[in-house]
DNA sequence: CATCTATGTTGACGTTCATCGAATCAAGTG
DNA sequence: CACTTGATTCGATGAACGTCAACATAGATG
């Protein structure tokens, strides 16, 4: 698919995205390269359709899911998939297959991170 | 259009997406209308002019900052006033006009929110 | 191998969004 | 009054997004 310029930097898709980040939002103000790697992440709970499914996925036993356990969101079956992909390349989410069925999981240090941004220690 | 300021609380049409909303994700699948909420508080995150601007008031001296202090964000000055409205209608900042001056100030308990909503206590 | 089921991928389509320039308005200052 | 700061509007443009239908793939099973 070759994105093109939009990004200067790196998007190596599941794992870059990931990184850990950045300082609280009070802490300073963010650098436009921060700014563009956090803003993906807040974009990809940003739809509701994917809130949903994180949350699904979430408060599942175990934090994972198996996609047949979480694809009733009123979207069809394709947009499930590709809205549980933007999920994984904001590295909220990873999947593993297991025989039939395809399980995701919650990446717990990346939502924690997330809330660290927001609320930081005491705020 | 400035009726007393006295609480946190906003305008009419903005005040639905500023409501604390809903569980931790990870405590049960969103309804629908659960996520449509919460996912307009994540998207308007989801921007990094936003995030920029938001994190530049947010670590101001007093958690509050003129838009003169904060507008060199890269992006022309209507623009930078239409993102302020966007973060405004989605609860996470308010203003107040002091003078000649706008000042935009975080919305503490809303942002506080929204760390809950990804970082339970404990988790 | 043939076939079924569960997911992922592709390509297209329409919608929303971010941004701009330029103009204009509103409020406050001096 | 002129000047400044910021909000608002308008039209326009290109990019990003959400969605689906159709196709592709991987594993299980016959």
């Amino acid at each position: 698919m070759s994105t093109t310029k939009s990004l200067p930097l790196l998007e190596p898709e599941t794992a870059e995205a990931a990184t850990p980040c950045c300082p609280p939002l009070t802490e300073r103000t963010f650098t436009a390269e921060e700014a563009e790697r956090t803003a993906k992440m807040f974009k990809a709970l940003g739809d509701p359709v994917r809130l949903r499914l994180f949350s699904a996925v979430a408060s599942h036993p175990g934090g994972e899911a198996c996609v047949c356990d979480i694809s009733d969101v009123g979207v069809s079956q394709p947009t499930v998939s590709h809205h549980l992909k933007k999920l994984k390349e904001a590295g909220l989410l990873s999947s593993e297959r297991r025989g039939t069925w395809v399980y995701y999981r919650v990446e717990p240090s990346v939502v924690t991170a997330m809330g660290n941004l927001l609320a930081p220690a005491g705020n």
